[in-house]
DNA sequence: TTGTAAGCGTTATCAG
DNA sequence: CTGATAACGCTTACAA
C-alpha cells in the first residue's frame, strides 16, 4: 500500500466519520442523530448508537464549535479565586451553565485591569459564547475590545452607570451607608473604616465612600477614619490597624471592616487589650463568613449575595444567548446580619 | 453577482485570511509570522503587523486547535470550588499554566465521583491536552475514559497507589498521625475525631483513619470516637458535636477536626460552657485558614501544600506537554502549626 | 523565506 | 429521513 501523497498527522481518535462507516450511514446523519435524535429513524438510531458505544466515540466539540460557529464558551474572571464569595458566585454559575453545556474559561486578574485586559484577550481567542467580568473597572482597551464585538458581556458584583452591557450585583455604597446606619443605631458616635487592599479593591473603597457619607449626614459630618491594611496577611494587620487608630483616635467607637476576617482580627486584638466588644467599640464587617457565627463574640456583617449572584449572571447568560430579552440591570440588594459584635448596649452608650 | 450555489453563515469576523489578502502575502505567511516571528522576514513582518493592527484580528484558537490537534486547555476537577484550599491550588496552578499560554477549564464535583465522570466526559470533549483531578476516587468508567486516551493525568491532593499517571499531593493518614502525635505530646490521653461530610470527603477520612491509628500504636489501643457532622453548616455543627462528645465522653482531652472553621465552632462551644482550651481540652484543626492565626485561642492546625501543589502540578504538566520525562509521584508534605489551641500544659496534666 | 494545497472533525445547506 | 458536499479558520507538509 502506498501512502497517498500528503501524510498527516493521524490523530488516532474515533471521529464521527468511523461511527458513519461502522454503522453503514453517511456522518451528516451521525451528527443529526447526535443533535437532534428525534429526527433520526428508530433503526438507524439503534445503529448509530451501537457504533458509539463499541467504537467509544467521543465528539469533538473543538470541531463542532468551528463549523457551527457556536463555540458554548463563557470566559469569567474574577479578581482572587481563593476569595470565597467570588468562588460562590462562579461555583453557581459554573452548575448552572453547565446544564446547558456551557463551559467556564476562568481567570483571576488579580485586582488587576490590565491582568483583566490580557485575560479578556485571550478568552476572545476563543470566540466565547459571552465574557463575564467582574466590576465596573476596565482599561479603555477592554471596553473597546468588548464594545466592538457582538459578544455579550455581563459585569457582575457591582452596580453604577458605566455598564457595558448587563450589570448584576447590588451597591457597594448603600452597604456601606447601612452598615453605618446600623452601627449608629447602636449607639456609636465616632466611625472608622479598616479595609484591606483599598488601593485596588474598588468595592471595598466604595463601602468606604458610604461610611463616610454617612458620618457626613448622619453624624454631623464627624471625621470617619479610613484605614488600608494594605496587602499583607489580613488578620495581623487589622490587629496592627486596630491598635493604630485607638492610639490616634481613642474616641473611635464603631469600626466597619471591608471583611470578616479583619473584623476577627480586630477582636482578638481588643480581647487582648481587655477592651470589650461591643460593649467599648462595636464591629461590623463583610461577607458573612464560614466563622462569622462561631466566634466570640459573632460576627455582625453584611451578606453580599454571592450565589445569587451567580444564579442570575447564569440566567442573564441564558436569555441573552437564547436571543431574548434581558434586563441591563439586576441589583440583588444585601442583608444586614446583626450578630454580637455590635449589639445595641445603648442604656450605656447613650445613658 | 450570484452567490455561489452553497452561502454559508458569514462569522463576520476578521480571519486570517483577510490579514493575508490586506497585506499581500498568503494565509501561511501570516501563520509562521504570529508562531515563529523570526522565521519572517522584516518587511513583510511589518506589513502583517500592520494589516493585524488595522484590521484588529483576533487569532481563532478553536480552529488552529483544531488545525495543529494541540488546544492548549487543561481540564481541571476539584471537589468544590468554594473551599479555599483547592481554590488556592487552582490560583496557582491558573497563574503558572496561563504563561505557556494554556486554559484551564474548571469544574466541582462535590466531592462525587459521578459528577467527576461527567465532568471528565465534557472536558474531553475538548480534546485537552491535559487532565487534573483531585484525590484518588473515581469511578471505573472514569478510570476507563483516561487510560485509554493518551492525555496526561495528574491527580492531586492525596498519595496512594491506585494512581492513573502523575501523582501530587502529600498523604492524609500521614497528617491524622501526625495530628494525633502533637496532642499527644501536648498531654491528651484519649481523642477523638471530628469531621465534617466524612461520608464523602476521602481525605478527611484518611486522617481520621491516622488519628485511630496513633491511638491504637501510642495510646494503648484506646477508643478514638469519631463524629461526622455531616455537610450543614460546620460551626453549628461543630458545636453540637462537641456537646454530644462530650456528654458521651467526658474524658476526652484532645480533639482533631477534619477543618479549622470546625475547631472554631468547638472553641466558641467550649467557652460557653467554661471549657478551657487548651487546659481542660485540646483541639487542633486543618487547613491553616485566615482566621486560625487570629482567634483566641489561636487554632493549631496543620497546613497542607496547597499553594505547593498548583506550582508541582503546573510544572509536571508543562514538563510533560514538553514531552521531558516526569516524576510519577511528588510528595510535597504537610506543616504542623503550633499554637495555642493545643498548647503544652503537661505540668498540670500529666502532674 | 514564501506560497500552495491538503487536511483537522464537525455542522449547514440542499437535493433526493 | 438521509446523504453529498461545501464550508469553518487555521496549521503544516512540501514545493518553489
Amino acid at each position: 500500500m502506498s501512502s497517498p501523497q500528503r501524510s498527516r498527522r493521524s490523530t488516532k481518535r474515533v471521529t464521527m466519520t468511523d461511527v458513519a462507516k461502522f454503522s453503514g450511514v453517511s456522518a451528516s446523519t451521525v451528527s443529526l442523530y447526535l443533535r437532534r435524535p428525534g429526527e433520526v429513524s428508530g433503526s438507524l438510531s439503534r445503529r448509530i448508537q451501537d457504533a458509539i458505544d463499541t467504537l467509544g466515540y467521543v465528539p469533538n466539540l473543538m470541531a463542532g464549535a468551528l463549523a457551527s460557529a457556536s463555540t458554548r464558551v463563557i470566559g469569567v474572571v474574577v479578581p482572587s479565586m481563593v476569595n470565597s464569595m467570588f468562588a460562590s458566585t462562579v461555583s453557581r454559575m459554573q452548575s448552572a451553565l453547565s446544564q446547558h453545556g456551557y463551559q467556564l474559561l476562568l481567570g483571576h486578574s488579580e485586582y488587576s485591569a490590565e491582568q483583566e485586559e490580557s485575560l479578556v484577550r485571550t478568552f476572545m481567542s476563543w470566540s466565547p459564547s459571552a465574557i463575564v467580568l467582574t466590576g465596573l473597572q476596565h482599561t479603555r482597551e477592554t471596553r473597546r475590545l468588548l464594545t466592538s464585538s457582538p459578544i455579550p458581556v455581563v459585569e457582575m458584583w457591582e452596580l453604577g452607570s458605566s455598564a457595558l452591557d448587563t450589570l448584576v450585583g447590588f451597591s457597594h455604597e448603600e452597604a456601606g451607608r447601612a452598615q453605618a446606619r446600623h452601627l449608629i443605631d447602636a449607639g456609636c458616635r465616632r466611625l472608622a473604616f479598616i479595609g484591606a487592599r483599598l488601593g485596588i479593591d474598588n468595592r471595598a473603597r466604595l463601602r468606604a465612600t458610604g461610611v463616610s457619607d454617612a458620618c457626613r449626614d448622619w453624624l454631623n459630618d464627624t471625621p470617619c477614619h479610613i484605614i488600608d491594611t494594605g496587602t499583607g496577611r489580613m488578620a495581623e494587620a487589622a490587629r496592627e490597624a486596630l491598635r493604630t487608630l485607638l492610639t490616634e483616635h481613642p474616641d473611635v467607637d464603631g469600626i466597619v471592616f471591608s471583611n470578616d476576617v479583619l473584623a476577627l482580627g480586630a477582636i482578638t486584638e481588643a480581647q487582648a487589650q481587655g477592651i470589650r466588644v461591643p460593649h467599648d467599640i462595636a464591629l461590623i464587617g463583610f461577607g458573612d463568613m464560614d466563622f462569622s457565627n462561631c466566634c466570640l463574640p459573632s460576627i455582625s456583617t453584611v451578606r453580599p449575595p454571592r450565589e445569587e449572584i451567580g444564579d442570575q449572571v447564569a440566567m442573564a447568560l441564558l436569555d441573552s444567548l437564547q436571543g431574548k430579552p434581558i434586563e441591563t440591570t439586576v441589583d440583588l440588594g444585601f442583608k444586614l446580619v446583626a450578630r454580637e459584635s455590635s449589639a445595641l448596649s445603648a442604656s450605656i452608650k447613650l445613658g
